[in-house]
DNA sequence: GTAGGGTTAG
């Protein structure tokens, strides 16, 4: 027997001697010592003292008193109440020589449960199946029994088998099945759910138990019936703690914040009931959900206050948490240092805290100290928490080595721990060990879907993700795409300018009630945007309930993009007299953009003058670089130089400096062209639409000789010119073109076409800009070369192949060159088609002869 | 009978 070290009162009377010789009323003293012993050992357990209840049975053996058939259920609640399998098992073995066990219902039972709550339901389940009766009480622990397992489906089957044998359900049986109803399938479960709830109500199970109605509650609020729960509770006047904590529960499960909030305080205001550890642990969440740092506070205070409180592993986790959430990683840390108890939970929260905040090497350390200083092992939750730090850290570099540590650790079974390794697999460019990784996942939930789907987006492989997107639609766990699924594969319909794919998506937003979240919402009006339609951009706008500064942001970017300046301005003045969002250092790129794309100097001059004074905006780097850029579009090309020259040196610098050198390509400034082109093969050596423009500005100049240096520059420098290439969207495909490439299958046809479109075209007074060739070649040979540029085929291959009066959109990898802008607008007027044509920079929207940017590009 | 810490996007 394992030995129970404790002191009481017991020890006195147990280890008083006893007389050798027997007599009658020693017999008698003896059976009295016995109900003693036992009726002692019982209340122990009855009062969940599990130590002083074995220690008193081991007493009791010691003492020569033969344990009878109410010993052996109490010793073993106790064993099962401290998870000692050994003693369990020795109590087993006991009872087993004491005639007692399976012939004996009361101790069958208790073993069947002990032999669960201690870790062995293969045990629990022998002992059930030996069992020679069996009553109610058998029948209620094993479905206990199943339940603690999460075999759901076996518990409701014990049921069915029940109901034959037994006529009697008590309230254990109820709560129970109600626990199993809340884990399987939701029409499954809804539908026993209710049957239970029938039977409750007609039998009178709500007058006498708390324990049904609160289970109940838990129940409806499991399976997404929060109304029904809260219909529970209203109806329930007999409240305790355990049923306010179950009714904020299953609020906060049910995303009923601000109604969990109202509970709390319902709570604090009645006089007889107080908040526990429990209620605490659950509300805790809606605070970070509802942004209320204050209640928050609040909260912690009441902690502080009652310090048994903040003994309790969840609340201390669960403050962290609230803390970590809110952005005050500090303060997390703070009551993190002040918990006495380490316990996982805690460690995983605050490791958790540091790497959603961006913290990646606290992270990482806290990882470290967990095994070193704590003496914690890291278990999935652990992993699943920190991997994303390991794979954004730069410090960290052989990322792959982690996988090892998973399977060392033997967690790479976990669910969590696998969408993880699947999204550092795509980060490092392994897509194929990502899907491999998903391929062989048994449970696949929304996350690993979008996990992989985002990988593919990452690794530019977008109709993958596309078919991703479809493919899991019919999941057989009957997954459906949901907000992070839509806010992954719409920014890819806009840079692939994918009308059809977008609108698609935006329809299936509305018809599963998604459209309402604001970042759905911002990254439709986005994609609508960029895929040139501002109308519905606007609309989407207009008709979303909640708008953000990303939202603001992506209308005005939009407006500015397509070369309505003024419109994007009109817009920046609504959304500050709207109040509804603030501008941030976004918005003022996207306002200067905006001026810069229509030549608005002394608007854009005044802007960026008062960001900081009139919107408490700082002044960053970028929008120094913005700046260079509209003065170097708008022709004032030594202010520009002049700005350039005063900036601080970062990453921002090559930007700015193309920007100058984009300027001198439109204004013919061979000088001050070819000082930028001179920095910018400093910092970026390796980028070549730099020489690309250079040569561009020396040929414009008639200068071939320079032109021709700085192509033998390129080939020097071992720098390839990043081929052209252009997409459409097409009959629900993107066709995508290269140029001078004809591996489109229907390219023979898009060529003739479009040698009697440019034949057509000048019988009709085109005249080509050859001057965007950068040959030395004759001009028949450079007009060759126009023809082959990737919009031209990709506008030749929309005007075949889509239907007449719709519109051309058609988005392309460079800068578009002159020749392809002109012969645009007037395609656009002679083929009577709007064509929207979006370069790296800007739209090109031409209607009827004209662009919307005025030739100011 | 009631409670937590995890993965994806931005």
């Amino acid at each position: 027997m394992v030995m129970v070290h404790y002191s009481s009162p017991l020890v006195t009377f147990v280890s008083t001697p006893r007389n050798q010789t027997q007599t009658q009323t020693q017999t008698q003293t003896r059976i009295q010592n016995q109900l003693s012993w036992v009726e002692t050992l019982r209340s122990y357990a009855r009062a969940d003292d599990y130590t002083a209840a074995l220690s008193t049975f081991i007493s009791m053996c010691n003492a020569g008193v033969a344990p009878n058939h109410f010993a052996f259920p109490a010793a073993l609640k106790a064993a099962s109440g401290l998870r000692q399998l050994s003693v369990g098992q020795q109590l087993h073995a006991s009872a087993v020589k004491h005639g007692y066990s399976h012939s004996m219902v009361a101790v069958g039972n208790t073993l069947v449960t002990m032999y669960a709550r201690c870790g062995d339901l293969g045990g629990a389940l022998r002992v059930f199946d030996k069992m020679d009766q069996r009553d109610q009480v058998s029948w209620n622990s094993l479905i206990a029994a199943l339940c603690l397992y999460d075999e759901w489906g076996p518990a409701l089957d014990a049921l069915r088998i029940m109901l034959t044998e037994c006529s009697e359900i008590s309230s254990f049986t109820l709560v129970s099945i109600l626990l199993a109803c809340s884990n399987v399938a939701e029409s499954v479960g809804l539908r026993l759910g209710k049957e239970v709830h029938a039977y409750g109500l007609r039998n009178g199970f709500f007058t006498n138990g708390k324990r049904f109605t609160n289970a109940l509650i838990s129940m409806y609020a499991k399976l997404g019936q929060i109304e029904d729960s809260i219909s529970v509770f209203q109806c329930f006047e007999n409240r305790d703690i355990v049923t306010w904590n179950s009714m904020i529960s299953s609020l906060v499960k049910n995303e009923q914040y601000t109604h969990a909030i109202r509970t709390l305080y319902d709570i604090v205001q009645s006089t007889e009931i107080k908040p526990d550890e429990f209620t605490i642990s659950s509300v805790l969440p809606a605070c970070s959900q509802l942004d209320l740092l204050n209640t928050g506070r609040e909260i912690h205070a009441h902690v502080l206050k009652n310090d048994n409180l903040f003994d309790n592993p969840f609340v201390a986790s669960a403050l962290v948490d609230m803390y970590c959430n809110l952005g005050r990683v500090e303060v997390g840390r703070f009551v993190f240092d002040q918990v006495p108890v380490q316990r996982h939970g805690l460690w995983n929260a605050m490791i958790s805290g540091y790497a959603q905040n961006g913290l990646d090497e606290e992270a990482l350390k806290l990882f470290v100290d967990m095994e070193v200083i704590a003496g914690l092992q890291p278990n999935e939750t652990t992993m699943a928490s920190v991997l994303p730090a390991f794979v954004k850290c730069d410090a960290f570099e052989r990322k792959e080595t982690i996988h090892g540590y998973v399977i060392k650790r033997g967690m790479e079974e976990d669910r969590f721990v696998q969408n993880a390794l699947m999204d550092m697999y795509a980060r490092v460019g392994k897509m194929d060990i990502s899907r491999r990784i998903f391929y062989s996942m048994d449970a696949k939930d929304v996350v690993s879907w979008n996990t992989l789907i985002a990988g593919h987006v990452l690794s530019g492989t977008i109709s993958e993700a596309f078919e991703l997107l479809v493919e899991m639609q019919s999941d057989v766990n009957g997954l459906k795409p949901n907000i992070v699924t839509l806010i992954t594969v719409l920014p890819p319909c806009g840079s692939l300018v994918a009308l059809a794919k977008g609108k698609e998506i935006h329809g299936f937003s509305i018809r599963h009630g998604l459209n309402d979240d604001v970042a759905v919402g911002s990254a439709l009006v986005d994609m609508y945007g960029k895929c040139g339609c501002l109308s519905l951009c606007r609309k989407v706008f207009d008709e979303m309930p909640k708008r953000n500064s990303v939202t603001w942001n992506v209308l005005i970017m939009a407006y500015g993009m397509h070369g309505h300046g003024e419109e994007a301005i009109k817009l920046f003045n609504e959304m500050i007299s709207s109040k509804e969002a603030k501008p941030n250092e976004v918005t003022f790129i996207a306002v200067l953009a905006a001026c810069s794309h229509s030549g608005m100097v002394h608007c854009g001059l005044s802007l960026f003058q008062e960001m900081k004074s009139k919107y408490g905006v700082k002044q960053t780097q970028d929008h120094f670089a913005c700046m260079v850029d509209l003065l170097g579009r708008a022709g004032e090309l030594n202010k520009s130089y002049d700005l350039i020259s005063s900036m601080k040196p970062g990453p921002h610098m090559a930007g700015a400096w193309s920007s100058l050198l984009g300027a001198c390509r439109i204004h013919k400034n061979v000088k001050l062209g070819s000082i930028a082109a001179r920095h910018l093969f400093e910092l970026e050596p390796d980028e070549a639409s730099h020489y690309v423009l250079l040569s561009n500005i020396y040929a414009a100049a008639g200068q071939w000789r320079e032109a021709t240096e700085v192509r033998t520059l390129m080939r020097l420098n071992n720098v390839r010119k990043e081929p052209g290439c252009s997409w459409i969207e097409s009959g629900n495909q993107i066709h995508r073109f290269m140029a001078g490439e004809s591996s489109h299958p229907e390219s023979s046809r898009i060529h003739s076409y479009l040698v009697n479109l440019w034949d057509k075209m000048k019988r009709n007074g085109y005249i080509p800009d050859v001057s965007s060739v950068l040959h030395d070649v004759e001009d028949e040979e450079k007009e060759k070369i126009l023809c082959g540029h990737s919009e031209k085929l990709a506008i030749a291959f929309g005007l075949i192949s889509k239907p007449p009066g719709t519109t051309i959109r058609v988005t392309k990898n460079l800068r578009v060159c002159n020749d392809c802008h002109e012969t645009a607008k007037f395609l656009s007027k002679m083929e009577r088609r709007e064509i929207v044509l979006r370069d790296v920079r800007r739209f090109h929207h031409f209607r009827d002869g004209v662009c919307s940017c005025g030739d100011y590009w």
